[in-house]
DNA sequence: ATCGCAAACTAACAATTGTTAGTTAAAAAT
DNA sequence: ATTTTTAACTAACAATTGTTAGTTTGCGAT
């Protein structure tokens, strides 16, 4: 058990310079200089440029992935079960910005036919998982009667993409955040909701 | 007046495959393919693979800096400026979603430092003017007191990436679309809102 | 002391990249 | 009918890309 082994430093580092540039703009001599040797020096420890991006890419996935099958055997109410959600990606983002970034933009430059497909079908699942979520909410009453993708796309499109404003947000309260994002999703922003 | 001009057709192809790749995983050769000539033979219309992404990237987001300086200026509300810039981003996405994807994915490969100067003052203004409107609208009591960092970056992350789900809700009516979004964005999902 | 190994290095490769030069064929303008 | 313009082409370039081969260095275990 090493304080932190080396390939793992260049996964951090590789993920630091993909949200910056992007998977593709960024060469192995980027990160290679990033980590102060030289690119050839790098598969040492990975086998090539693409496997830094599955694991990246399919690592934080999966912990999704996780979450989200807990929450749909769970017996909380449809809110409830949002709000979890609204949290786990706050989690996910705070701990692992670089990453999550990549997830976002990277995932359509997985190469191996089978991590794209093992990929997408985790994506297609957990917006399906949502899906029910929301449906089940409005059919029992806790959710306005809206168009179920608007909810999701709303609500996703917002939880994604948090990674961007995560640098401008530290600065304003962990739990302000938790607390005014959950409030703003959930309920929105103006005073006299109808 | 032509038809369609080369150039502009060159564009439009360039900002599809942009769209699904990203600025740097799209060869030159890849853009020419997509047009059925050989890559040199782009250069009869274009100066550089730089200039495409310029085009597509500076006209958009001027589009946005025009109408949001007149939203500025109007007398309307709070509410109603919001209301009027939800309808701004769903117009633009419907219209030309390809260059929207340049807008949000790719902006960072400007390669000419005025450009990208340029551009960022833009996005910059953009989200200053975002969050003088919603400071107004708390100050006045139309809007609920959270951070006004969440209230911006929540509703303007889910108009961003409009794009992504676009072709999703293509299939459903452009109108539901608008009113929901609407709903969704100022008033929440929850039914007892309080 | 020496062995084994982890982790760096230099040098080089084959492929791909954006771009230029020079040419050609057809359409438009004179 | 001739010139000009437009838009395509072939061929080639220099630079950059991911990756491999083979070598060296220093440290912990024997």
């Amino acid at each position: 058990m090493k304080p932190t082994d080396r390939k793992t430093e260049i996964i951090n580092v590789a993920a630091r310079l993909f949200k910056e540039k992007g998977y593709s703009a960024v060469t192995v001599r980027d990160i290679a200089q990033a980590m102060h040797i030289k690119a050839a020096s790098l598969y040492n420890h990975i086998a090539s440029k693409q496997e830094i991006l599955v694991l990246i890419v399919i690592t934080i996935a999966e912990e999704f992935t996780e979450v989200m099958e807990a929450v749909r055997q769970s017996e909380s109410s449809a809110v409830a079960k949002i709000e979890r959600i609204i949290q786990l990606h706050i989690d996910i983002t705070l701990r692992n910005p670089d990453a999550l970034a990549c997830l976002n933009n990277d995932w359509m430059h997985l190469e191996k036919e089978n991590d794209l497909k093992y990929f997408l079908k985790m994506r297609t699942d957990y917006e399906e998982n949502f899906r029910q979520i929301v449906k089940e909410g409005v059919h029992n009453g806790e959710i306005q009667h809206h168009n179920p993708e608007v909810i999701i796309f709303s609500i996703l499109s917002t939880l994604r993409t948090l990674y961007i404003w995560y640098n401008k947000t530290k600065s304003l309260n962990e739990n302000t955040l938790r607390n005014d994002m959950r409030n703003v999703l959930l309920n929105g922003i103006t005073v006299n909701a109808r």
